[in-house]
DNA sequence: TATTCATATCGATAACTATAGATTTGAGGT
DNA sequence: ACCTCAAATCTATAGTTATCGATATGAATA
């Protein structure tokens, strides 16, 4: 269950339709925090919010200069929740699954 | 936005930890509702909210059969979300975050 | 040091989510 | 026809989340 948590993490983060635009926008590198606010209808302080989460699940790192915060992509974060994500999806030896064989009484076919 | 949109819902579905445990289950093939029941502590209605969340983001098949409920990945929607996770986390042509060039005032190394 | 500006935090509120018990539905078996 | 059982739906509730305006923080600057 650790591992569920800790990536079910990031897919929360991702599962606000604005912050999955803020991590397509930092892709191709980082960006201030007032470049992205330009792009959306929301105030300064729900971005704020909403980058917290970005930052707090480990898939968006924030970089300070001066006045300005800068946010880019954690690479690292991104290269093990997109393996998570395939494991999960995949067909796999030791599978939770398979752990312990044997169907509840009525799901087998021959009964 | 209405990729995100749609992306979005299947990663808010995934953004719970049981929710995460169950699809891994299902990932070698499909489980009839009781199998699952059994592998967690909560109640039944609790697991048939969880499992309509899945299916409605499409992330899950049902098919039903005789008073049993078998449920399984739908490949289709996982090839999508895999490929919209790399999409969104790779550096690329076309990419949102160049559509309008130039950064906000201040934010340029050379101010 | 007083001002300005970018960002974070606080406080309040409305909307949404997870949960479980009770009830309903619908298929099979007696 | 009735009973049993699996699963979905309903109802209520406690907890969480998104949002914004107001305020605080802290850096640059006049």
């Amino acid at each position: 269950m650790e591992g569920y948590l800790e990536y079910s993490r990031v897919f929360k983060a991702l599962g606000d339709p604005k912050r999955a635009m803020i991590v397509d926008m930092l892709s191709c590198g980082e960006l201030c925090a007032c470049k992205i606010l330009e792009k959306f209808e929301m105030s300064q302080s729900t971005l704020s919010h909403h980058m917290k989460i970005l930052c707090e699940c480990g898939l968006v790192k924030a970089r300070e200069q001066g006045k300005w915060t800068y946010y880019s992509l954690d690479s690292d974060t991104v290269s093990r929740i997109r393996q998570f994500l395939c494991d999960i999806t995949s067909d796999k030896e030791n599978c939770i699954c398979i752990n312990d064989a044997g169907c509840c009484k009525g799901c087998d076919e021959d009964e």
